[in-house]
DNA sequence: ATCAGTTGTTTTATGGGTAAAACACCAATT
DNA sequence: AATTGGTGTTTTACCCATAAAACAACTGAT
C-alpha cells in the first residue's frame, strides 16, 4: 500500500531543507547587502561559521555556489534557478495556506518552508495554478470562496479528529 | 525575510520521515498479516532488519510502540494517534493533489509522503475542509472545479518558469 | 541430533548537519 | 608595533538514519 521506494524517494531529494537555505541566504544577502559572505549565511541562519563554512564548501564544489577573490560568494545560474523555484513553491504555498486555507500568518510560513524544497516542479506549478485562479476575479472563484469561507465558519473547526475524514472519503487505512 | 526560528523548527520535528514510515508499516502489517515483527518492518521498508531494530528500539523507549513476550510489535495508544494523524494528512494531501490539481497518481502519492509529516494538525484540518467542500454536490464547488479544469486545459502546461509568478503576484523575492 | 533458515541484536562504519574550539588571517585602532 | 575584533577554516565531536557484518537464539525439516 506504500510501495517502499516511493517513500524512500525522500531521501532522495537533490536539495536538503538546509541546503536550501544556505542558497536562499544567500539569494537574499545579496539583495539586502550587495553582497554574501560566510560570516553573512551563518548569522543569518543563525548557525556557526565553522558549520556555514563546511556546507558552503560542499555548495561551491556543487558549482551550486561561486567565490570571487575576496571570498564573496555568489549564486552560480544553477544555485539561481534552484533558489528560484524553492522560493516560488514556498509563496505559492503561504499564500494558499495564509489566504485560502486561513491559516494564521505565522503557522503559514512554518509549514510552507518544510514543504517548498519537497514538492515537485510539476506540483508547484499546478499549485500555482490553482491559487492564481482561485484568487483571481472570476466569478466562479469568488462565489466558491465566499461559499467555503461561510462554510468553514460555521464548522468552527473541531474537524480534525480522523474519524470524520474516515465518514467523509471512505479512505482505505484504519 | 525569513526569522531563523521559523526554518529551525524544521529540525524540531517530534516526528520524522523515517519514524512516521516505521509507525505505518506497523500499523499496515497489522491489517494485512494481524502481527508485525522488526523483519515485517525492515521487509516492508526495504531496509535491513537491523535498521528497523535499531529505530524500532528507539520508539519503544520512547513509548510509541509496544512489544510483547514474543517480540510481537504493536502501536501504543500514542503511536496509534500519530499514525492516523500522519496518514490523516497524507490521504488529504494525496486526494487534493490527484483529484483536484490532477497531478499523476504517483507524482501525488511521492509528493504527499514527503509531506504528510510535516504539516501541522491545524494544516491538516483545514485542508480537510477545503478539499471535501472543494469535492462535495455543492454546486458553487461543482462549477468552480469545472471552469478550474477548463482553466486548466487551455493554459496546456507550459507555467512553472518563476516570472510567471512574479507578475501575476507581485511577489516580493527576486 | 543435526543442519538450514529465520529472526533480533549489536558492532562498526558512513553521510549529513550541526556545535565548539582552536587556528590563521586580516584590518583598523591605539 | 601591539592589541583588538572580525573573518574563514579545520578538527573534533555529536546525533540521526542507514548499511554491512557478525552473533546468538529459535524453528522446522530431515
Amino acid at each position: 500500500m506504500m510501495a517502499a521506494d516511493v517513500w524512500k524517494e525522500y531521501e532522495s531529494n537533490e536539495i536538503s531543507h538546509s541546503v536550501a537555505h544556505h542558497l536562499v541566504a544567500i539569494h537574499e544577502l545579496m539583495g539586502d547587502l550587495g553582497y554574501a559572505r560566510v560570516s553573512d549565511v551563518a548569522r543569518t541562519l543563525e548557525i556557526t561559521r565553522g558549520s556555514a563554512s563546511l556546507t558552503l564548501k560542499a555548495l561551491k564544489a556543487r558549482g551550486l555556489v561561486l567565490e570571487d577573490r575576496n571570498k564573496f560568494l555568489k549564486l552560480s545560474e544553477e544555485g539561481r534557478t534552484i533558489v528560484d523555484s524553492v522560493l516560488a513553491k514556498r509563496t505559492i504555498v503561504r499564500k494558499f495556506l495564509n489566504e485560502v486555507l486561513k491559516l494564521d500568518a505565522h503557522q503559514a510560513e512554518v509549514d510552507a518552508c518544510k514543504v517548498e524544497h519537497l514538492l515537485s516542479a510539476k506540483t508547484g506549478a499546478q499549485l500555482l495554478q490553482f491559487v492564481r485562479f482561485l484568487l483571481s476575479d472570476d466569478p466562479t472563484a469568488r462565489r466558491f470562496l465566499t461559499e467555503f469561507w461561510r462554510e468553514l465558519a460555521r464548522n468552527a473547526d473541531g474537524q480534525w479528529p480522523v474519524q470524520d475524514i474516515d465518514q467523509l472519503f471512505e479512505l482505505e487505512f484504519r
